[in-house]
RNA sequence: GCGCCUGUAGCUCAGUCGGAUAGAGCAACUGCCUUCUAAGCAGUGGGUCAGGGGUUCGAAUCCCUUCAGGCGCGCCA
């Protein structure tokens, strides 16, 4: 629709021989502006210097597709309000009902090919809250631009080699040993969590006493591979129980193991961007505007934290990807700079990778902060989250707002608002739609074929708003695909179901005109295709009764 | 000190690329279950868009500045 109107008004700009500039559309904010509306005339007004007004009648003027409208109105200082014939707007209906594809799926990824890495949590502890926000964002995100005409593949980086899976596998080491009795100290700035002692536990299960009179140098490594093995295991659960599934997992551990890690920074050397100084080598990345160089291999021999993500992104930049996103915790902003040095240093345009970063969670009980230190162990997990306010709600709070903006999560409002949260009013215009529909099967009606139903029938006021809205979802959905922004379907989603209840509340389906209740039927199913797919991006369920 | 993010109704948040009278939900208050599900519907009240300046036909939106909060600035990971 608005792809349509696009072409018409720079048909009707083109009179002006001037370059066409980019022509706004948008949804008016009251009905009586009409379906779509477009300021055009104003912004032309300062570059042809004439009155706006006079510039909107010479647009309307020139349209040649006036068919396609009702009628074609000059409001305020200048907009250009057009209102679609009836015919047209049921021709889109009739497309979205019997072909959801071709009306939902602007198909703006035209199979290009895009990886969305996201979570990516050390495997040295649970996952807590702020993962599960970057997990709804990034699932919601992949959905989408699959949905889109991307081709997506969703990645999870698990860094299991480096000093913290050593130090989780010796924290385990510790107690371990301290849980058969054995005195033996744990390291200061070691693991402390509930789940240390769960993991030790585990090794006995397993192994009784094998490593009671092991040294660290001996069982370490055993120890380290057990205990990270397990963590990665109860990430994938906490992950699956989300709803949250993963493409790749890539390990660093490989890429250390394949000599990539060396191999990036060779590559790098040999392009210039490596130097040795004060005993220390060094990757140039103030020549791509970071402010320091970074150290890659410290004085003392060992790589820093920075040189397997050197190596990561390469390995990404070279698999056959056009356009890398990774999303990470707003804490690591700090970061984006050195990376994207790495991407241009590397011969890859900066553009060829996205960072999107994801705020903050604040956890709140009752109005006060739960301090969380995952070191020490206090913190509340992702699970702990799921099983008391439930996945869809938490999902729900998770992508009801901008990923910039910073989250606070208080767990007493999200349980108690867990049975007046609004995810369960959008489920809800579904699972009525589903219950209207068994109600028309049990009176015998046809319920096949919606799209040949007559919508011209469909003439009360709450239904034509329905169908402009069903009709919206097309600019919502390529609103947020571009701007790579899940959480604009979310509050399309909350509108939809706003118009949907006052309407079925008000009027009934199921009625004894054969006809009209046919109609009906149609824009019903009609709302559940497009609740649907929202659902389906947002990784929602979609209970059929509630 | 420098950098990034944020500041909109009592609370939690939307607000598209600068557009028309700034919107939802929750909370509060009034009504509505003999009907296709009351996780619903109808209604009421609630605003210095943090403050100040600027840009222009037009600013919550862009620029400058002040204030407030969060985060980050290691040869840590």
């Amino acid at each position: 629709m608005k792809k349509k109107l696009h072409y018409i008004i720079e048909g009707a700009v083109k009179q002006f021989g001037i370059p066409i500039p980019e022509i706004v559309i948008e949804l008016p904010k009251e009905d009586s502006f009409g379906d779509l509306a477009t300021p055009a005339a104003m912004s032309l007004a300062r570059i042809l210097k004439k009155p706006p007004r006079k510039i909107a009648e010479d647009i309307v003027r020139a349209i040649a597709e006036k068919d396609v409208f009702e009628k074609i109105e000059i409001a305020g200082p200048g907009f250009i309000n057009f209102t679609f014939s009836k015919l047209y707007i049921y021709s889109e209906l009739r497309v979205l009902i019997k072909d959801r594809s071709e009306f939902l799926r602007a198909d703006i990824g035209k199979g290009k090919r895009i990886q969305i890495e996201f979570v990516s949590a050390n495997p040295t502890g649970p996952l807590h809250l702020g993962h599960g926000r970057g997990a709804a964002v990034g699932a919601a995100l992949s959905n989408l631009l699959s949905a889109a005409g991307y081709k997506v593949e969703k990645e999870f980086y698990v860094n299991d080699a480096g000093r913290q899976v050593k130090l989780l596998g010796l924290s385990v080491f510790a107690r371990y040993n301290q849980l058969l009795g054995i005195d033996y100290p744990s390291p200061d700035d070691g693991y402390k969590g509930f789940y240390i002692e769960d993991i030790a536990n585990r090794v006995i299960r397993d192994y009784g006493n094998k490593y009671a009179e092991a040294s660290i140098k001996e069982a370490g490594e055993f120890f380290t591979d057990f205990s990270y093995r397990l963590m990665l295991k109860g990430i994938k659960q906490d992950l699956k129980e989300f709803g949250i599934t993963f493409d790749t997992w890539q390990s660093e551990r490989e890429l250390y193991e394949r000599g990539e890690v060396e191999h990036s920074i060779n590559d790098l050397k040999e392009r210039d961007y490596i130097y040795e100084e004060d005993g220390a080598v060094w990757f140039r990345s103030t020549a791509f505007g970071d402010d320091k160089d970074r150290v890659v291999i410290k004085k003392d021999g060992e790589y820093t934290y920075f040189a397997p993500d050197i190596a990561y992104h390469r390995n990404k930049a070279e698999k056959e990807f056009d356009e890398l996103i990774d999303i990470w915790g707003a804490d690591h902003h700090g970061y984006i700079p050195r990376i994207q040095a790495v991407i241009q240093a590397l011969g890859y345009p900066k553009e060829s990778l996205r960072i999107l970063l994801v705020q903050m969670v604040s956890l709140l009980r009752g109005g006060r902060p739960v301090q969380m230190s995952k070191r020490a162990g206090e913190f509340v997990t992702l699970k702990e989250v799921i099983d008391e306010v439930g996945a869809d709600t938490t999902r729900f709070i998770f992508l009801t707002r901008r990923p910039d903006s910073h989250l606070e999560f208080d767990l007493e409002v999200a349980k108690a608002q867990s049975a007046e949260n609004p995810v369960f009013y959008v489920q809800y215009a579904n699972a009525r739609i589903n219950s209207i529909f068994s109600h028309a099967k049990e009176q015998g009606i046809n319920i096949e074929k919606s799209e040949d139903a007559d919508f011209g029938l469909l003439s009360l006021p709450e239904e034509t708003r329905i169908i402009k809205k069903l009709l919206a979802y097309q600019m919502a959905f390529e609103g947020a695909v571009i701007a790579h922004e899940p959480h604009r379907i979310t509050f399309y989603l909350q509108e939809l179901a706003g118009m949907f209840h006052p309407y079925y509340h008000r009027h009934k389906v199921v009625t004894d005109d054969a006809n009209l209740t046919k109609s009906r039927l149609a824009l019903c199913e009609a709302v559940r295709i497009v609740l649907k797919d929202g659902f389906e991006i947002l990784g929602l369920n979609a209970p059929e009764r509630m």
